[in-house]
RNA sequence: GUGGACGUAGCUCAGCUGGUAGAGUCCCGGGUUGUGAUCCCGGUUGUCGUGGGUUCGAGUCCCAUCGUCCACCCCA
């Protein structure tokens, strides 16, 4: 068995992908964008463990959500306790503040990245372990930090050039609102069951709202007749989601209200808000988020309104990527060919002290011997805009050359120790050549 | 969890109605005993995803299984 396994060809688990270098430049200006605007925002970087007791993630999720049901990679530890992978971030900053005495009267304005693990069948755009920057206010009550974060993001799309996505908001009312509204879904739902899909009977008992999401042509017209969440908001959602409007329009951020978003966690109410894209396939959603009014004091906190969003960063990778923004990694500036015994080890000494000399210069020594062709053919490809030579020939003689190797320009030669400055002054002439 | 397409060299792929596995690329060496990218010559690379079956004979047909992709569901 053991033999067997050994034998098979050693994969990746399922859903779980490598991130090669070919890919790593934009998850890093993703990362570096993100990280710079976050803090022009004042919102301060938080971590927190990768996994949680199960019943975190149950309480704030909910038990019948599709997440929490089927989708959480939930394992007993050797203590006998329940535990679980994050499936999303906002449970455990949320208890983390909870249980590092965060709340008391205190505001927070927070963002944590890393993976989150869920059990689904991997598709474009979905995987088991993928990653998410996620924004955390606590402690806002009103209207502005909802609009804060959502401009927020449309500043992060416009620094990272990403055009294909937009905006969808809704209002999910208090949690009271909704109950009411649900029960007269139901009953609207329940008077029409014979038209009702499969899939639609099967929401109508878990999620009834998420058969207003329907994508059966067929159920069209039975949706467009049912009552609509919007019309049912308690006063107070209403106003602060009209607030909400109006300063999107103050801003100039388009959106589209769209009285079906209604997410797939169930501790969201008021505001939430869903940013899309057409270019991915089935799997749209870049970057969602809303309110969350009642959960810390549904996890046993003092009760303090909270928003927040994530954002996929594979998603975000495929957008940037798409967009035609290719990720070359930055090329060498020189590369050190190094020829004869005495000028191989010499290379290491000279390379360290052009380090010292030269700090942000990007040096790749020849590395693993080869003559002279095989290591000019690495300097060429390692993309470096200066080849250094340094044969025994050049050592006896206290030289070094260099030669230009992207642009028509002749090899020189310089004394050892003014090389420093002599490579300067070739990348500089490169720099303008280019 | 459901459905469809696809698994051949490190990578991209060809391989006809079954007849002993190919190209390009990459890498290495040589042409140039110290000069890349271009050009020319040469070389290495495979349990044809895995296991079974049919057949004189299977990369090719059949079954199972694993994996990948896409869609459903759900979501970032």
């Amino acid at each position: 068995m053991l033999e067997d396994e050994l034998t098979e060809q050693i994969q990746p688990v399922r859903g779980m992908n490598d991130v090669l270098p070919a890919q790593i430049t934009a998850w890093q200006s993703i990362e570096r964008a993100a990280r710079e605007l976050l803090g022009e925002y004042g919102y301060q970087e938080i971590r927190v463990p990768v996994l949680e007791r199960t019943e975190l993630f149950k309480r704030a999720i909910g038990e019948y959500t599709d997440v929490v049901e089927k989708e959480m990679y939930t394992f007993t530890d050797q203590g006998g306790e329940s535990l679980t992978l994050r499936p999303e971030g906002t449970a455990g900053v949320m208890r983390a503040l909870i249980s590092n005495g965060m709340l008391r009267g205190q505001r927070h304005k927070l963002w944590c990245a890393g993976p989150m693990f869920r059990h689904e069948r991997p598709q474009k755009g979905r995987y088991r372990q993928f990653h998410q920057i996620s924004v955390e206010a606590v402690g806002f009550p009103g209207p502005d930090v909802d609009v804060e974060l959502i401009a927020l993001a449309a500043r992060l799309w416009r620094r990272l050039g990403i055009a294909r996505v937009r905006l969808e908001i809704n209002s999910l009312g208090t949690a009271e609102a909704r109950r009411a509204y649900r029960e007269r879904l139901v009953d609207y739902l329940r008077a029409h069951h014979e038209q009702l899909d499969a899939d639609s009977r099967r929401r109508l008992q878990g999620n009834p709202l998420r058969v207003l999401d329907s994508k059966n042509p067929e159920m069209r017209a039975l949706i467009d007749a049912a009552p609509v969440l919007t019309d049912h908001l308690d006063a107070e959602s209403r106003v602060h989601f009209q607030a909400v409007c109006a300063a999107l329009e103050a801003l100039g951020i388009p959106f589209r209200v769209n009285p079906r978003l209604v997410r797939g966690l169930d501790y969201y109410s008021r505001t939430v808000f869903e940013w899309i894209t057409d270019a991915l396939g089935a799997q749209d959603a870049v970057c969602s988020g809303g309110r969350y009014d009642g959960l810390i004091s549904q996890l046993g906190g003092e009760s303090t309104p909270g928003i927040g969003f994530a954002m996929g960063i594979e998603r975000l990778v495929a957008l940037l990527t798409q967009a035609g923004q290719p990720a070359a990694p930055p090329a060498a500036d020189v590369y050190i060919v190094v020829s004869g015994e005495r000028a191989s080890a010499f290379g290491l000494e000279l390379v360290e002290q052009l380090r010292d000399a030269l700090p942000g210069r990007r040096f790749e020594l020849n590395l693993g011997g080869g003559n002279f062709k095989a290591q000019f053919r690495r300097a060429d490809r390692s993309g470096a805009a200066l080849a250094l030579i340094l044969g025994d020939d050049e050592l006896a003689r206290g030289v070094a050359a260099l030669k230009p190797l992207r642009r028509d320009a002749g090899q020189s030669e310089s004394p050892l120790p003014d090389l420093a400055a002599a490579i300067e002054t070739a990348l500089a002439a490169t720099a303008v050549h280019t």
